[in-house]
RNA sequence: GCGGAUAUGGCGUAAUUGGUAGCCGCGCUAGACUUAGGAUCUAGUGGCGAAAGCCGUAACGGUUCGAGUCCGUUUAUCCGCACCA
């Protein structure tokens, strides 16, 4: 009988889903194992070859976890909010919950034809009003927490507002005890983890809604590439920012790649220099100076106005010739000059209403403007010009900076350009200096000795700036402190298709609703554009207004702002059901909690997680701040979520080109023929309709109406089309569908050549070519078990064995799936050439080969007289015995180069080992009756003879 | 510009981690079986050479008895960040 795969995989795909053999108890005395996938945004586009790569991997391990005798966690969910469905909505009106229930039945139809053993019934879905309940109690535990810094971790607000009116902590301008209640709200939204300010952010006109910087690359939107701009909004926001050190810290606690890793802490970018106040000149600056009295800082020596600065390089304070603002500094109107007003409130002005694409395209452009104001180095006593330029950030440090020209690239551009003064303060050789004036670029290097620098000339860069720094802490004129790049995650969206903030306005002051109300449901809405007044789409709901007597949500009518107050019109962004479902999975039934404690105690957290890289800056982060959230209120057990991380490469996609003449619409020119490059512009054409880039003409014709009546120009009567590697795209008709693979050559075949393809961390071409190979061995497997004989194995048989148990059990844990498959090709081609087989190795093999090819093993498995399923088999252990040698092949080399091998025992000594070689014929060739001056002799390696 | 990674036959890749480079698969060549196609099977397949042999892991140099692997310099490609003071 032929290997019918059809007929073994639908039969035991129901097997499965009948037994719930993939169910898994939070309740077990085995070793616990947390195999986790980055559960997929359910697209209408479907799966293409690319999605279930991580997928296939995952589960291979977590199959194997089991089969080791692990209690493995293996499930799949849906991240099923989203700008697609919403944005199709807009189009069609079609609802977007609608849309999303479709698209994830197609996910699971296709899903699986493939054979996973997810535990589908700890399923989540971020749009399930169960499942938001907990993403609306996280934000609302968020917004009632501050982070303390003595502690180092998140406090209830309420410890905040203890220490206030113990008067164990100050609150600067006016003390708590005389402070309004609406003024005490105000202050405590300074420290909540989940605030509401007024901040500049990304604003995104075309998608009608603001993002955070990860979905921003370039000044265009991830999501559909519209232009952003830079807004001030009031805007929900979480302090991501005040767990920075501690993301920066988990890393080392981690096992990610080197390169992820790096990419995190380059996101959040910390580091160490100083904080130094410059002083304004008063004598300069005296006609300026009324509005800047309230800019006299706190503990400074003198009460004088001043800015801070923060720098890195503190040991080249004696070079500071200007000092430059970032153009949103509120500090500029109160210094600037009569005579320079003019000037710079244009400059100002323009550096406002430039969008982030302009100025990110401009960075090599210099600009800036003179305030006309002076500050005072703290150190020299000198005086220094102060100038607005927008190459300085509003969002970085204080916005402020010394500007050092001599080492630093940027001041160095800018000194340039408007003939400022340039001063050495570093040197390689100190005794050797140039003019910087001569200079070609600044030496910004933290290398070699300060010069021209008072007290630390002469020091080596690194104590100088230590000796800077203790020098300003006991003037008193600054201190040390850290710094980072890492913003804070702006969370509203202008969208419908979100979580609802559990969030109500009083008095124009957010409350939160009382956690046992939630969850609060999205309501209904028919129009899912912004309101004609601009607000967000949650303005056309007619029933969104909170009765606070009566705790629930009520008619708009009724809005009273006594008991009734309106709603929060935003929702929660992509990242806020995505950065705790992980922990949902341990327990998704729950009702009462998040999940429970003992869940969390049993399942800890994943112990292995795959998805793509590209959720590097974002995903990973939100989801490990979210973590330490909850772990900071007792919630999650573990500090960091993902203990390995494994980053599945993108699978690419060859497109096909049809090059059409750019005078004639009709008129398509073959690849090679002289002139089609200037002539003709390329044309995705569908691959299903080019056979090794050679194009089928009719099918052509038929594909689509405006290419009916194509006429063509042909080289050796072919029409020969152009192909490039891209993303794998719908739009780009390049996409190979998982489903024609499986109904073609079945699921088995599909996951060993998607395994087969290379590493699974690697990004690679789809190419299908190759399939024949994998699915032949599943043949040949096929037929091995259909020749088996009852017959004990042989010794040589039992060695095939043996050695494949040995290199597949360690394949999978070195995560080698291509290697594995490989593994398993030799072993089959291996048993064939022994004609026979017995049925006790077919068993064993059917269990190595479950992971992997889970349906055939499982028929093979039964078939050979088992009435459980191979899943709950015993891994075969590889008995050592069985691979001993009694002789080893040595390489005899010559100074090195390989001459012959020899045979030799196992165990043989040095001396017995030369002897031989030296009585081989062979070897007099190459020793020419010398002595040898030196033998090297690695057992069981390689015998090599310096002669 | 800064940071990270990668580089091996016509192609995807492998190499017990410093010990016979090219396993396994695709493709290709020849043959067997078939009316034919398909499927299957056998042999061959890094380059040069009739052969012995020589050369060969992006390039150059180094360490070593021995380097695809370690070190240095360079080149190319991919990815991330990009006025972050």
């Amino acid at each position: 009988m032929d290997y019918n795969f059809n007929e073994i995989e639908s039969k035991w795909q129901r097997y499965w889903r009948d037994n719930h053999t993939y169910r898994c108890s939070n309740v077990s005395d085995k070793p616990h194992f947390y195999v986790l996938d980055m559960f997929p945004y359910p697209s209408g586009a479907g799966l293409h070859v690319g999605h279930p790569l991580g997928y296939i991997a995952s589960d291979i391990f977590a199959r194997y976890k089991r089969l080791r005798g692990f209690n493995v966690l293996h499930p799949m969910g849906y991240d099923a909010y989203g700008l697609p469905a919403e944005q199709y909505a807009i189009q069609t009106g079609q609802h977007p919950a609608i849309t999303t229930e479709q698209n994830i039945a197609r996910y699971r139809e296709q899903l699986d034809k493939i054979g996973f053993s997810f535990d589908w019934e700890r399923e989540v879905r971020t749009c399930d009003p169960k499942y938001y309940k907990w993403t609306q109690w996280t934000f609302i535990q968020l917004f009632s927490h501050y982070y303390d810094t003595e502690l180092d971790k998140a406090m209830p607000i309420s410890h905040l507002v203890e220490k206030l009116e113990r008067g164990e902590e100050t609150t600067g301008d006016k003390p708590w005890s005389e402070m309004t209640e609406e003024e005490r709200q105000d202050y405590l939204m300074g420290f909540r983890l989940a605030y509401l300010a007024d901040i500049p952010v990304n604003w995104c006109p075309g998608l009608g809604t603001v993002l955070a910087n990860d979905e921003v690359v370039n000044g265009v939107s991830v999501r559909g590439g519209y232009p952003v701009e830079r807004k001030l909004m009031r805007q929900w926001s979480l302090r991501i920012t005040a767990y920075a050190q501690r993301l920066v810290d988990g890393l080392e606690q981690v096992d990610w790649t080197d390169s992820l890793k790096e990419i995190q802490r380059n996101w959040i970018g910390r580091s160490e220099g100083a904080a130094v106040w410059f002083p304004l000149d008063i004598k300069a600056n005296a006609d300026v100076l009324p509005g800047a009295q309230a800019y006299i800082t706190q503990g400074m020596p003198q009460p004088v106005p001043s800015f801070e600065i923060f720098t890195t390089r503190p040991d080249t304070i004696y070079g500071v010739t200007f000092m430059v603002l970032c153009p949103e500094h509120e500090m500029i109107e109160h210094i600037t000059t009569p005579e320079q007003r003019a000037e710079v409130q244009e400059y100002v002005n323009w550096a406002k209403n430039r969008s982030e694409r302009e100025r990110q395209a401009e960075v090599k452009k210099v600009s800036g403007v003179f305030t006309g104001a002076f500050a005072v180095n703290p150190l020299t006593e000198e005086r220094i010009p102060i100038w607005v330029s927008d190459y300085v950030l509003a969002g970085y440090g204080t916005g402020a900076i010394m500007a050092v020209p001599a080492h630093d690239s940027r001041d160095f551009a800018f000194a340039r350009h408007f003939h400022l003064p340039i001063r050495q303060v570093v040197a390689l050789d100190p005794h050797n200096l140039t003019d910087p004036e001569t200079w070609e670029e600044s030496m910004d290097a933290k290398t070699g000795y300060s010069v021209n620098s008072g007290f630390i000339s002469g020091m080596k860069v690194k104590d100088a700036m230590k000796a800077v720094i203790d020098k300003i802490e006991e003037m008193g004129i600054g201190h040390r402190t850290v710094n980072y790049r890492l913003r804070d995650a702006i969370f509203s969206r202008q969208r419908y298709w979100g979580e609802p903030f559990p969030v109500y306005y009083k008095n124009n002051r957010p409350f939160v609703i009382p956690e046992e109300c939630l969850p609060l449901c999205l309501p209904e809405i028919k129009d899912f554009k912004p309101t004609s007044t601009g607000e967000p789409p949650l303005g056309h709901a007619t029933c969104w207004a909170w009765d606070e007597q009566n705790r629930q949500v009520v008619d708009n009518s009724r809005i009273d702002n006594v008991t009734v107050f309106p709603l929060e019109l935003s929702t929660m962004p992509g990242f806020a059901g995505s950065s705790g479902y992980y922990l949902r999975y341990m327990d998704p039934r729950n009702d009462e909690a998040y999940f429970s404690r003992e869940a969390a105690e049993y399942w800890q957290n994943v112990d292995l997680y795959v998805g793509g890289a590209e959720h590097a800056t974002g995903h990973l982060i939100y989801a490990r701040f979210w973590n330490k959230f909850l772990f900071d209120i007792g919630l999650s057990v573990k500090q960091e979520p993902f203990q390995k991380l494994v980053n599945q490469g993108m699978i690419q996609g060859r497109s096909n080109f049809v090059f059409r003449s750019k005078t004639d619409n009709n008129l398509f020119i073959s690849k090679n023929i002289p002139g089609r490059e200037e002539n003709t512009d390329p044309v995705h054409v569908d691959i299903s309709i080019v056979d090794d880039d050679v194009l089928n003409i009719e099918k052509f014709r038929a594909w689509m109406p405006e290419y009916a009546n194509a006429r063509f120009e042909l080289e050796d009567g072919k029409y020969i089309c152009g192909w490039e590697i891209e993303k794998m795209s719908k739009s780009k008709y390049n996409v190979h569908n998982p489903d024609d693979l499986v109904a073609r050559y079945g699921a088995d075949t599909l996951r060993l050549y998607e395994m087969f393809l290379g590493p699974v961390e690697q990004s690679k071409p789809w190419d299908t070519k190759g399939i024949e190979g994998v699915f032949r061995f599943l043949k040949k497997y096929w037929k091995l078990f259909e020749n088996r004989t009852d017959t004990p194995a042989g010794k040589a048989e039992l060695k095939i064995l043996h050695q494949t148990i040995k290199k597949i059990t360690d394949d999978i844990e070195r995560f080698s799936f291509n290697t594995a498959v490989s593994t398993f090709m030799i072993c089959v081609n291996d048993l064939t050439d022994l004609k026979t087989v017995s049925t006790d190795t077919l068993e064993k093999l059917s269990v190595l080969l479950a992971p992997f090819a889970p349906h055939i093993a499982e028929e093979v498995y039964h078939q050979l007289g088992h009435d459980t399923s191979v899943c709950t088999a015993q891994w075969p252990v590889c008995d050592e015995q069985m691979l001993v040698e009694d002789s080893f092949t040595y390489p005899v080399s010559f100074n090195g180069k390989m001459r012959f091998t020899l045979d030799l025992p196992v165990g043989i000594s040095q001396q017995d080992a030369i002897a031989a070689v030296k009585a081989d014929g062979r070897s007099q060739k190459w020793l020419e009756d010398k002595e040898p001056k030196r033998i090297v002799f690695v057992p069981n390696k390689i015998i090599n003879i310096v002669v």
